[in-house]
Parts: structure tokens; sequence; C-alpha cells
DNA sequence: AGACTGAGTTCGAAATCCGAACTCAGTAGT
DNA sequence: ACTACTGAGTTCGGATTTCGAACTCAGTCT
């Protein structure tokens, strides 16, 4: 991709992973409890083809795993494994952006701190300061350009 | 997509304009000062017939804006507008992730809290408990599913 | 026997993606 | 004045991906 000699900076290699319009919905449905071939194909209305190669390839990189669940017909389910509930921190950035920021749809869900219904905030924390500060405050270390 | 009437709720909505394994490096690309078509060009490698229709997609979306720099041959380069920063949490989270579960890359940078140094934390921030918390205690409201 | 279930596979048509070469306006050098 | 160069695209044909619909295959239910 980058022809430089690069590996592609982690973001290039997740992106290619979890980069097209399916994955991550696919996440997010892992999220909201389905496990189920037909299932994962009626919630999102993906193709059958494109949901048997994007599994795989999940699974391939540890963010499902395919589970057998019954035996007399041999059946199997598709759960996440703690990487792919890892990457609910990203989700969640991406709802909250569609919320603020994407037109045409009329958010009719909101993500809320489950003890007390507050509406949630995301922050990144610094634990040696012991502070929350906003995406101005980060900076990339390791690699020529700046953040 | 999910032809049972419901318009998609928000994500589905979002990642049609940034669910694309282009769309999101080029915000990251944005990010790190790139605005000239050429320089995204190089950057990325991607193919410039794509990168037109991407830039397209992303300028009607709101999330960069196509600025005329100069007159005398007239030129155009693409900033990032606020909506566009604003997926920076999202971005983050991605690279986060990618540090911590992608295998095959040794992720030589990392993200840090600017004013320390210290390698930051992603979290989620209840404005009324005054505490963060993790995506356990994320809850979605408003919607028949549990999140 | 016949219908149904769940997890896929196979098919041809349609949409996307790609690299390489081209355009077009203006600028810089000789 | 001729040539080369820059920057932002467009045009091309070929390769890859995606799609919906129909099919498979093992086992179960009635």
């Amino acid at each position: 991709m980058n022809q430089q000699g690069q590996p592609g900076s982690a973001i290039e290699e997740t992106l290619r992973v979890v980069g097209d319009r399916w994955s991550i919905l696919l996440v997010r449905a892992g999220l909201r409890g389905i496990r189920r071939f037909d299932d994962f194909c009626d919630d999102l209305g993906i193709a059958r083809p494109v949901l048997t190669e994007r599994l795989r390839r999940l699974v391939k990189f540890g963010i499902f795993e395919r589970v057998r669940y019954q035996d007399k017909p041999v059946r199997y389910e598709y759960r996440l494994t703690e990487a792919g509930l890892a990457l609910s921190p990203a989700l969640v950035a991406l709802v909250r952006w569609s919320e603020e920021y994407s037109q045409e749809v009329s958010s009719e869900t909101t993500l809320v701190h489950a003890p007390c219904g507050t509406e949630l905030e995301q922050a990144f924390w610094c634990r040696s300061c012991q502070t929350t500060f906003g995406p101005h405050a980060v900076r990339g270390v390791g690699v020529n350009g700046e953040s």
C-alpha cells in the first residue's frame, strides 16, 4: 500500500482487516448478541458469500471465533473474542460521531453510562496526570511526522 | 441495507460514508497535515480516480472542504472540517486497538498525552458521575435491543 | 415421504478498483 | 518561442469484489 518500505503503520494494517463496510457492522452485531450465520445475514442484509468471506477473515485475525454449538447436525456460530470486544471503543466513537455530525439520521438511540443513565462523553485518559483530555492533546511518538 | 424499514441506525449511515479502506486513511492523512491531491496520492498509494471519488464524497458529507488556495493557475486543496477533526477519537481507538491486538505489526509509533508524554488510555467519561469507565458500562438507550 | 433448518457454495451480472497514460491551465527556464 | 514542469484531475481497459438468487448437504420434525 505504502511502497516506501514502511509496513503500513498499524492502522493501515488494521483497516485491511476491519476497514470495509461490513466488518465493523459485524462486530457491532456481535456486541448485540448475534452469533449465527443466518442472523447476521438477516440483521445486516449482507450477501451470503460476502458474509462467509468476512467471517472467515475476522476469525483468521482473532476477532471472532467459530464455535461448534451443536453436534447432531453439526452447527457453528461466531462469537466475539476479547480482541473483538476491544473494538468497542472504536465503535462507540463512531456512534458518537454519527449522533453529532451525521445528517440524514435522526439518531433514535443514544449511548449512556449504564449506572446513571447520563449521556457519555469520550475522552482520553492520562494515567500519570490523572486527567482526561481531548484529541488536541494527543501526539504520536516514534515516527517522523507530527501527529 | 436493513430492509425492515429502519433507516440504518446511525453507524450504518456513517459507515456508508467512512467505512471503506480509504476514507479513514484520508482523514488520518488530513490530521497529519496533508491537503493536496498529489500528496494524498503519494502518501497513501491510492489510485487517482478513487481518490477523486472519495474526496468528493467526503466533501459532500462535510468531512473535508475543498478550498481554493491559489488563483493564477486555480488550485484547490482539501482541509478537514470540524466534523472531520471530530473523527479523531475513532481513529485513535483504532490505533490503540492495532497496537494492542494486531499481529504482524511491531507498532513503531505510540500515542501519548502531549504535555507529559505518557501513553494514553481511552475511556468514557460521565459528566454527572465525574468518573471514567470502560466499555462494559456503556448502554444504548432508545432502541429495542440491548447495546 | 415431504417440508424445514442452518451453514454454507455456486452462478452470472453489476459495480468497484486498479495502474498507466492523458488533459488542461499556467509557470519557469533557456 | 519552445520545452519542461506542476497540480488537479479524467479516461481507458482489465482485474477484482460485490451482489441476489438459487442450490447443496446433513440432519430433524410431522
